[in-house]
DNA sequence: TCTTGTATTTTGAGTAATCAAAATAGTATG
DNA sequence: CATACTATTTTGATTACTCAAAATACAAGA
């Protein structure tokens, strides 16, 4: 059984591996663990030594098969819940990924699996990150156009937010992005760094490029 | 913030005061807990010393006001939990238990508030335990008669299965015994050590006297 | 090449929770 | 009253996770 803290270590190193490819550096987890950079070189030599990543000295990690496994298994867990918070019990999105960070250790395989049929097996959760399934499997989401990098002047939905913070969340909430909603780039300033966009008709929001690059968008369907 | 392990042996110690009153001996703790004696003997000093409960040498304990409140959420975590679980999740009411036994831990006051909210704040959980309202009132539940106590050939509803073993469920729900269900009690052989009683018209059960024991029984309305 | 700066590792120590086994207190029995 | 039994406490260790601070490796710049 992977203690709640392997779990996060695990999750952490698969986030990041998602994100950006390749090997884990050791700094990423200090990050993202809250913790100081000894402690992950401890945690991460007893996790190599249970064969749950692979330790590079002095590089970083790379999860192996059972740990990567472990991980996606964290990751349904987490977005599940965070769907069925929102969807079940109505709370609002910019505060159920704190509450998903908790339930995820302690929900176990039996009850999770009613929460999947009961919320009819859903692919995303409610920032649009994808589900992975039962065995493990998840959607490819790498090179996905943002407001940063799409096409301009194209009818676009909201896919996804690339941020789990309560206050960005808020933030996109208000100017009417949350996944789903319809938006169109009218002109991108990249030397003063923002992007004006349009989300309804007459409706116009002017974003800083770091904030639009967390802003995931796909064909209007 | 009280650990999982606190918070359990808070549990432990108010549901022995509500089924046997006055000083929790150490002994029950070790018994509910699955731990070593030495072990409780540490856990309740650190306990006392932050003021949940009160250790009375080579006695046992008793729990302070804040003690009891702090045991009394935990209650009421763990009860609503099961509550869900059976009623939105559809699972069996026999193995929810464990399931909340982890749950009660992860569950925040906010989740919680929502869960209440959309089961319609029940006051029982599935069981017939009573679930202790978000100030901690409690029915007061002693002294309610039970298969072995009560009165024969009268009407009668099953109030509360006092025992939340899968076994004994699964057997209860054989017999027909869950919270809701009709019985009457033909007859007691008290020097047999069996009750016998109806629960369908020409349905007939005989059950032990400590298993009758477990059965709660109420006017049947 | 030498130096600097940053990421990582090592070392030493602390906390929470646990066990095993020996010591002790208290109760009950002959 | 002495003895035996049982419950509780003490003592000494262990595991998992953590921090602070010193040591080390490596990449890059002067």
């Amino acid at each position: 059984m992977a203690s709640s803290t392997v779990e996060n270590y695990l999750k952490a190193a698969l986030l990041h591996e998602q994100a950006h490819g390749g090997i884990v550096p050791m700094g990423a987890l200090v990050e993202a663990l809250a913790v100081v950079p000894g402690t992950v070189t401890t945690m991460v030599k007893a996790m190599a030594a249970q064969g749950l990543l692979a330790h590079e000295a002095r590089q970083g990690v790379r999860l192996t098969p059972v740990g990567r496994a472990l991980a996606l298994g964290v990751l349904r867990k987490h977005r599940l819940v965070e769907t069925f918070l929102v969807r079940t019990l109505k709370m609002d999105w910019s505060e159920v990924h704190d509450e998903a960070e908790a339930l995820e250790h302690a929900v176990s395989d039996r009850v999770l699996a009613r929460m999947d049929e009961f919320l009819d097996h859903p692919t995303t959760d409610p920032h649009g990150d994808p589900i992975p399934d039962a065995e493990g499997r998840i959607a490819d989401t790498a090179r996905q156009a943002t407001l940063e990098t799409c096409a301009a002047n194209k009818p676009l939905r909201v896919a996804r937010i690339l941020d789990q913070s309560p206050d960005f969340l808020a933030y996109a909430q208000d100017c009417g992005l949350k996944p789903g909603a319809r938006v169109k780039v009218l002109q991108r300033d990249a030397a003063g760094g923002v992007v004006r966009c349009e989300t309804k008709p007459g409706q116009e929001l002017t974003l800083g490029l770091p904030a639009a690059a967390k802003i995931v968008v796909g064909a209007a369907a």
